[in-house]
DNA sequence: ATTGACTTGGCAACCGGTTGCATGATAGTT
DNA sequence: AACTATCATGCAACCGGTTGCCAAGTCAAT
């Protein structure tokens, strides 16, 4: 004995059982106000007997829709995505919808497989922080409903998370402190966050009148933030920003190998506030929401279903600065 | 212009193309060495120059077979899961297939809808520490192929990892240091993993003879570490063994507030590894492989494909000690 | 030339639903 | 009583594939 093929019973013997056309059945599912109270009635009675459930591969088939959907991330590991992820997922099931995850190991290429394998089963994706080109994108978006997560493309859906406010509050709060001389330090090159955070970065240091210097870490993950620590000393800034909290993990710890003390001798802030209290010392971070991204990204997705493509809708989320023990006046 | 029901050529277009059945281009696909070498290629021809894929939900349909899985996780945020979600995910793609993600939330009713939603659309499910009963697992794994990680029930398809040989290193390696009693800061009362953590845990204690204290955090948070640090001191032990990473950094933190100094005064032990040297002090902890487990339950799953139910099989992954800084000798 | 084995590809039924249209019954109107 | 709206339900085609079975064609052996 063996699954496939199982017992589930079919629309048919639900039917057949109560007397009824399959159509009925179907009906009585789908839109119960078509039909007499009693119909509806006799036919889920005798479906709850039989243990029936609509098959939704079949409801797929002749609807056109599968009310799945599919969430690419680049790496799921990276503490920003699962609670990001894990909104969206709760958010989906409110319009009940399934969801499949992908991971693409920030490789366009893999993004780009996971992409083609879904896109025939799905009835829309929510891409973050994608690696793939503008036009990738593009010819994906005209193929199905698509929202992007940071990451900007005229003429889609995306949802921002703008550094630039949290920046300047960071950037201010650290001349306030007597910096004269800040370093930022760079994540993934492909991404449009580092991007984004870099210019705001950049801008706010120049409007303070601060002299900055920029320090190239690749990849986001804690190995290369500590292994970055030395040149953020070598460049004579006296504190520095994180392209995010994993790389500003990662120079916190790089910091402590080289006897460096912080907040004392060097300030960190971190991007993202997804570790919460748990660095030593307690990480000053410019906090995004995240959640809401996820949240935000899943609702317009859905209010986008049966809509058409090349819609223009740019949601920003905000961010501020949490002032935590990373950050102290320059010594 | 919408997306549903878009241009997406059916095998019929094709097979009007080619001037062949409709038969012939899913053979062409399908079973190829049925075929003269001559019409594959002219179908195949067509196809990408039609930019044809054949459609996943009608295969479903038809073959019944979805070539997508399940994977059910009590929460996402928790450090230990990413990893192995991203293991499994990528184990998944080797088979070509999709995977689903579920959130339970910790909460069996919760587990119980995503499972029931799922059933009928995947072909099998990978169930992570999950809080169903014994009996709800049964009744699932009788209309699905599924396989369970950190959940041991007769009969069915597990991959287990033991905590006992990194537990009694652990408590070993206190023991020559000098600790004669030791404290074990428990997680989720209904996890399968805490409660044979803490029998390895008890048992280890009772061989080495050692005095033991057992404190209840309940929930797998920082936070509930954090505020269990007060009773790991008042229960008078100089070492714990904390259920896992995540409470161990949140008791180490918790300790740092209360002017304890880790290891000098007491030593701390986590289990899992997922944080690597990430907290301060480095944790001393009990590494499991939860790669490996998400790899080996994929291929667990799909070995099982068409199996039977009721196949027992128990892959057990053993554990060992990491030491790092967070235990020393009793003061 | 006849026969039989084997290969190739088409026919048509099937997977399990949904839905436009038709039908017959019931109720309401004059 | 005849005539039409209205409503509940059934019929059958359709979604896009797969697959068991059969017919026609090829080729070699008798």
């Amino acid at each position: 004995m063996n699954w496939t093929g199982g017992k589930r019973p079919t629309i048919s013997q639900v039917a057949a059982q109560a007397g009824v056309a399959r159509s009925t059945v179907s009906r009585a599912f789908s839109q119960p106000e078509r039909l007499t109270r009693e119909t509806v009635a006799r036919v889920l009675e005798v479906a709850k007997q039989l243990g029936y459930t609509p098959n939704p591969v079949a409801q797929a088939l002749s609807t056109g829709r599968s009310r799945n959907i599919a969430l690419v991330v680049p790496d799921v590991a990276n503490p920003f995505f699962p609670p990001l992820i894990r909104a969206a997922q709760r958010k989906a099931e409110d319009y009940d919808l399934c969801v499949f995850l992908g991971d693409s190991d920030e490789k366009p290429e893999r993004e780009d497989q996971l992409l083609e394998r879904f896109a025939s089963q799905v009835d829309g994706v929510v891409l973050v922080s994608s690696r793939l080109s503008d036009t990738q994108i593009w010819a994906y978006a005209q193929r199905m409903p698509l929202v992007l997560i940071n990451r900007d493309i005229d003429n889609m859906l995306r949802v921002l998370i703008d550094s630039a406010p949290g920046m300047e509050d960071a950037v201010t709060h650290l001349a306030e402190l007597g910096h004269r001389h800040l370093a930022y330090v760079s994540g993934p090159a492909t991404s449009w966050s580092n991007a984004q955070r870099r210019t705001a970065f950049r801008n706010a240091a120049r409007r303070q009148g601060l002299e900055v210097s920029s320090i190239s870490a690749n990849r986001s993950t804690y190995e290369s933030g500590r292994k970055s620590a030395e040149r953020v000393v070598a460049s004579g800034a006296t504190a520095c920003v994180a392209f995010d909290d994993l790389l500003a993990q990662g120079i916190l710890a790089g910091l402590a190998d080289l006897a460096v003390a912080v907040p004392e001798q060097i300030s960190v802030v971190g991007c993202d506030d997804v570790l919460g209290s748990t660095t030593s010392p307690a990480l000053t971070t410019i906090s995004n929401h995240c959640v809401a991204a996820g949240e935000v990204a899943i609702s317009l997705l859905v209010d986008n279903f049966g809509g058409s493509p090349a819609v223009d809708v740019r949601h920003v989320l905000k961010t501020h600065l949490v002032i935590r023990n990373s950050t102290a006046a320059r010594k």
